[in-house]
DNA sequence: GCCAACGTTGGC
DNA sequence: GCCAACGTTGGC
């Protein structure tokens, strides 16, 4: 299994929003290295929520439904998007800010790529999240 | 195919 | 609101 982060601003769709639909269709990824990581998604796969720009936090879990199919959203066709279904929230969500001071997080890619909506996360990087949202 | 200009993302 | 990073566009 393959772990991997999803970013999301609150004000767009947020972590709530997510939990009240169950599933969520993953779509208007528009940056070719993120679709790239859609694409290598599985069903069965784990993602974190994060939430950019208001909270800057890993806020729950998520696992891959279906795996990368055309992006209904995306006129040329080029893009793909998944579905995402809920599994459970962070009981602490873990903060930018613990991420870049922690030893084995602050080279995240959530660090260092901070522009890229999707992307992998290292089983390291997984259990240490999950140990400092209380999981 | 190079590169400058421009737009967008996202942290601060 | 500012600015750095970086992807995209378009002129050459």
């Amino acid at each position: 299994m393959k772990y991997w982060l999803v970013k999301s601003e609150p004000g767009t769709f947020s972590w709530d929003q997510q939990v009240k639909k169950g599933v969520s269709s993953w779509d208007g990824v528009r940056n070719h290295a993120a679709a790239g990581h859609l694409r290598a998604m599985k069903c069965g796969d784990r993602a974190f929520f994060y939430h950019s720009n208001e909270g800057k936090e890993i806020v729950g879990i998520v696992e891959v439904a279906k795996e990368a199919y055309p992006d209904p959203t995306d006129a040329t066709r080029k893009f793909v998007a998944v579905d995402l279904k809920t599994l459970k929230p962070l009981p602490k969500p873990v903060t930018l800010a613990q991420i870049k001071t922690d030893k084995t997080l602050k080279d995240m890619a959530l660090v260092r790529l901070s522009r890229l909506s999707v992307q992998p996360v290292t089983p390291e990087e997984w259990n240490r999240v999950c140990a400092l949202g209380g999981i």
